[in-house]
DNA sequence: CAGACTATTATTAGAAG
DNA sequence: CCTTCTAATAATAGTCT
């Protein structure tokens, strides 16, 4: 039996990825977990997430309840089927009046700009990967919260499109995106 | 002292919120929580995530690195491409190395120090007695508020000359690549 | 490559202030 | 509406299989 010396979690503002290798494992690892504290967020609480994450590599990850559309269209104003009319155009304008926000995208546009002009110089050799494809799996969950129990009919629609999606992905030799599919973790909250 | 009775964590398949209250509650914290995890794994993994929750009350919270309207757009397919060229590739290494994760950690905690400043109007001695341990190392350990706004106004004028300069590449090499976080937990990863 | 393992930290529900 | 405390579970980095 070989001594195990597991490194264990370290903290998380001590955190280094190694190489490559290990900061693409921990990006599927925490992706993962993202999705799951998201469909927890939904099941719990009764709200509605959106999610899009573009990897380093360049693809596209996507959680959607009910829908990422449908959220983002709702998010971006046009078509609004507003429970709540007055708060979510104020919340819309607040968001958009946030001065510190505006402020912290533009200091990190400056870093990042002034880190790009540093690395000009600089080889990379950043391997584009086949990343994993999209998997999906979708138990027929109980929502047990009473609250929630009228998701249900949309749940199953949306699983209905997020099927038939994926079946045109698996039999295409799906190339770049992902675009409107929704990832369910294997234990979310119910 | 009374004695304590803490009903610790439960397991997630068994939590249920007792009352309106304690779902509110649970709904902010794990909102914060979601979003604390969405900024890890934009500046550990050099991703890019926009995040739009709808609470059930109606009211809207939107994260987004660098902003929720430029993934939208890009998840949308109305702009450009996901970009994979070599300034890109370079952000990305740049986002690994230790010293940009410095750099945006002491970035984020001067915004987490000015977003607490806005909000509540404490003085920055206070919050930095409170927030024990985790600062940043550098020359604005004195400053106060209104110091701190004076950085940003020099940041910015900076940022924009960096712009200005880095305007003809942006046409081709670097469209709308950008670093930054809509919002930002007390404590992002490094 | 994809899981399993595990030491360790992170998260959080509820309660109290 | 906050913040803080605390027990208890959840997440995860590195490693091994």
């Amino acid at each position: 039996m070989t001594r195990r010396i597991s490194k264990g979690r370290q903290r998380v503002d001590m955190v280094k990825i190694k190489n490559a290798r290990n900061l693409g494992v921990t990006f599927s690892k925490r992706r993962a977990g993202l999705f799951k504290k998201a469909c927890e967020l939904c099941t719990l609480c009764g709200a509605e997430i959106a999610i899009v994450i573009f990897s380093p590599n360049g693809k596209v990850f996507s959680f959607g309840h009910p829908s990422v559309d449908t959220l983002v269209e709702r998010f971006l104003g046009r078509n609004l089927p507003p429970p709540n009319n007055d708060v979510h155009n104020q919340q819309i304008v607040a968001l958009r009046e946030d001065g510190i926000r505006e402020l912290n995208t533009k200091l990190m546009n400056l870093e990042g700009v002034l880190q790009i002009e540093k690395n000009r110089g600089e080889s990379l050799r950043e391997i584009r990967k086949r990343a994993d494809g999209v998997w999906w799996e979708s138990p027929t969950e109980e929502l047990n919260l009473f609250e929630l129990q009228h998701w249900k009919k949309a749940l199953e629609i949306l699983k209905q499109e997020v099927e038939k999606e994926a079946q045109m992905v698996n039999n295409n030799a799906f190339p770049f995106q992902t675009l409107g599919s929704a990832w369910t973790p294997p234990n979310c909250a119910s």
